[in-house]
DNA sequence: CGGTTTTGACCCGCGC
DNA sequence: GCGCGGGTCAAAACCG
């Protein structure tokens, strides 16, 4: 991590650290084994991290945890992606769902309040019918876990919370964000650890078609990112994740940082700007090299 | 004034 | 079939 990286970081998040996981989705993926695990040969969180973040391995351990679908996340990870020594990340690949995802939701509302005319009514079935495939090959997600006050993170790309929802069992709401940018149908969703109120778990879900936009706020976007750090996460992981698997001498990237702000936004210019880490390593590789890459020495 | 956030309503899938 | 929880919509409020 470059000094200047460093001092952002513990300027804005002095005690953040970074947990992260990735996990493939629907068993559509056709992620290597079969297993929601990610598959190890896929891509090496370290060599990650080493690429994309010049981070390494010893610079924190990292987490990954294998997770299903959300909605059983902390919960089913029996599978575990019992992580060797290093963690892996995987990616999903079904970009199938692609145009749908987003479409398909807000078809839907469309199709209800439009179904009234007439020719709609057939593109009711059929869109529901759509839809259902669309749903089931969701797009890959990646979700981080990072110890931060704030629950934004910054990331460098512009979103736009569309929704919040109390979650089960935890007394901190989700909120719903999408990118801004115009046919970018990339989510995430932003949530606290209920185990640990520090711990914020970000979720991306899809991949953005467009560039990082340029008018960040200087490095203290990649300094946010930075910013979510990673520190051993070990203890957090194992109390919060139990199905996390987790891996010592692992190496832990931080995707985004934030901005001072947290929910509603204190900074003003910062406010809804992240960089986004994709779904995939892709991703990562498309949005990371910019802003870590500088830094290093 | 345009873009973002808030928030209640709505839809859907899933388990019982 | 019903209830629950998750995810999204969209109108209104808010803000720079």
């Amino acid at each position: 991590m470059s000094n200047e990286t460093k001092d952002l970081f513990n300027y804005q998040y002095p005690s953040s650290f970074l947990l992260y996981e990735m996990m493939n989705l629907p068993s559509s993926t056709p992620s290597s084994d079969g297993n929601n695990c990610l598959d190890p040969s896929s891509y090496s969180y370290d060599s990650l991290l080493q690429k994309t973040f010049g981070l390494s391995p010893s610079s924190s351990e990292v987490f990954h945890s294998s997770i299903d679908q959300e909605s059983k996340r902390y919960a089913s990870s029996d599978v575990t992606c019992e992580t060797p020594a290093r963690v892996s990340a995987s990616s999903s690949s079904s970009e199938a769902g692609r145009p749908g995802e987003d479409s398909g939701k807000s078809q839907k509302k469309r199709e209800l309040s439009e179904d009234a005319s007439e020719e709609n009514q057939s593109s009711k079935k059929v869109g529901k019918a759509k839809k259902k495939e669309e749903k089931k090959q969701r797009e890959p997600r990646v979700s981080f876990m990072t110890k931060s006050e704030v629950d934004h993170l910054e990331d460098g790309y512009r979103w736009r919370k569309y929704g919040q929802k109390a979650v089960k069992n935890s007394q901190y709401p989700r909120s719903y964000y999408r990118c801004t940018t115009q046919r970018c149908n990339v989510k995430k969703r932003v949530e606290r650890s209920f185990q640990d109120p520090t711990v914020v778990i970000t979720t991306y879900e899809g991949k953005h078609n467009h560039p990082i936009p340029t008018n960040l706020r200087g490095s203290s976007a990649a300094a946010a990112m930075y910013s979510a750090n990673f520190i051993n996460p070990r203890s957090l992981t194992h109390e919060m994740f139990p199905t996390a698997a987790y891996t010592s001498g692992g190496s832990a990237a931080s995707t985004y940082g934030y901005g001072p702000s947290g929910y509603g936004n204190a900074n003003p210019n910062s406010y809804q700007e992240y960089r986004h880490q994709g779904g995939e390593y892709e991703l990562l590789k498309e949005i990371v090299p910019s802003i870590f890459f500088k830094q290093e020495p």
